[in-house]
DNA sequence: CGTATCAATTACTCCATTGGTATAGACGGG
DNA sequence: CCCGTCTATACCAATGGAGTAATTGATACG
C-alpha cells in the first residue's frame, strides 16, 4: 500500500513537473499536432501562428520531458511523440470533462421535466 | 477520428487547466494525504507543516476543479477526494517515470557487461 | 456574552514562466 | 563563396501563481 509518508518529496516534485509541462495550451496544440506523425518546427509555427522562437522552446520542454524525439535532416529539425503516455492522459481527461458535461446537461433536463409537471 | 483542427481552443484551455491543478507538490501531497479518507483542514495544516491560508487555497483549487467535495461540521471543513481520476493520473505517471529509470539501469548493467568481458 | 478555535479571504511580495524580438549557428542552393 | 532558410538561444517585458501575514466570519465552549 502506499501510505502518506511514503512518498518522497522528490517524487511528487517529477510527478508534479510532468503534469506541469502538459499545463500549457500551446503545448498541447503541438501535441495534438503531432497526432498526424512527425513535423519539423516551420510546420508547428505555421500550424500555431506563434513565433518560432516559441515553438522551439515549447518543443525542448517536452524533448526534456521524455515525451518528444527529435531527428534532424539537413537545418530541419523534425519531432515526434516518443511516449504516448501524454496522449493517454489527454484522452483520460477529455473523457472525464465531457462526462461531467453529459451530467451537468442530465440536471438541465431533469429540471426541464419536474418543472412542465 | 481526432484531427488537429477539430479541437478548440477552449478544450485544450480546460485540459490545460485541469493538468495544471495537479502541477504543484503541494496539492499533490494533500491529495495524497487524502488518501486515507476525509481530512479536516487542520489536520492537513499539520501534515504539510504550511500556513493554514495556504492550505485552504490549495483545497480551493481543488474543490473548484471537481477534485475534491467539502463537507462542514461545525467550524471545521472536511474535505474528500470527489473524483479518482486524478488518482488514475498519477498512477500512470508514477509507472512511467519508475519504468524510464528501471530502463536507464538497465543501460548501466548493459555497459557493466560489456566493460567486462 | 466573551473568548477561543477553525476556516476563508484579502493584500502583498516573490519567483517562475510565457511570448516576443533579436541574434547566432548550421546547412543547402546558386 | 555568399545568401537564404531553418533552428536554437539570449534577453526582455508582462503575466500568473505560490506563499505569508493579517483580517473577517462563524461556531463551540466557558
Amino acid at each position: 500500500m502506499r501510505s502518506a509518508e511514503t512518498v518522497s518529496i522528490e517524487v511528487v516534485q517529477q510527478v508534479a513537473d510532468y503534469f506541469s509541462v502538459l499545463s500549457e495550451p500551446m503545448r498541447l496544440r503541438i501535441l495534438n499536432l503531432l497526432r498526424d506523425g512527425e513535423k519539423c518546427v516551420q510546420d508547428l509555427v505555421e500550424a500555431t501562428e506563434t513565433s518560432q522562437a516559441n515553438v522551439s522552446k515549447h518543443l525542448k520542454v517536452m524533448l526534456q520531458a521524455g515525451i518528444l524525439s527529435r531527428r534532424t535532416e539537413g537545418t530541419s529539425a523534425f519531432y515526434s511523440v516518443a511516449d504516448d503516455l501524454s496522449y493517454e492522459l489527454c484522452n483520460l481527461v477529455c473523457d472525464r470533462l465531457a462526462s461531467r458535461i453529459e451530467e451537468q446537461a442530465k440536471h438541465f433536463r431533469a429540471f426541464s421535466l419536474t418543472s412542465r409537471s
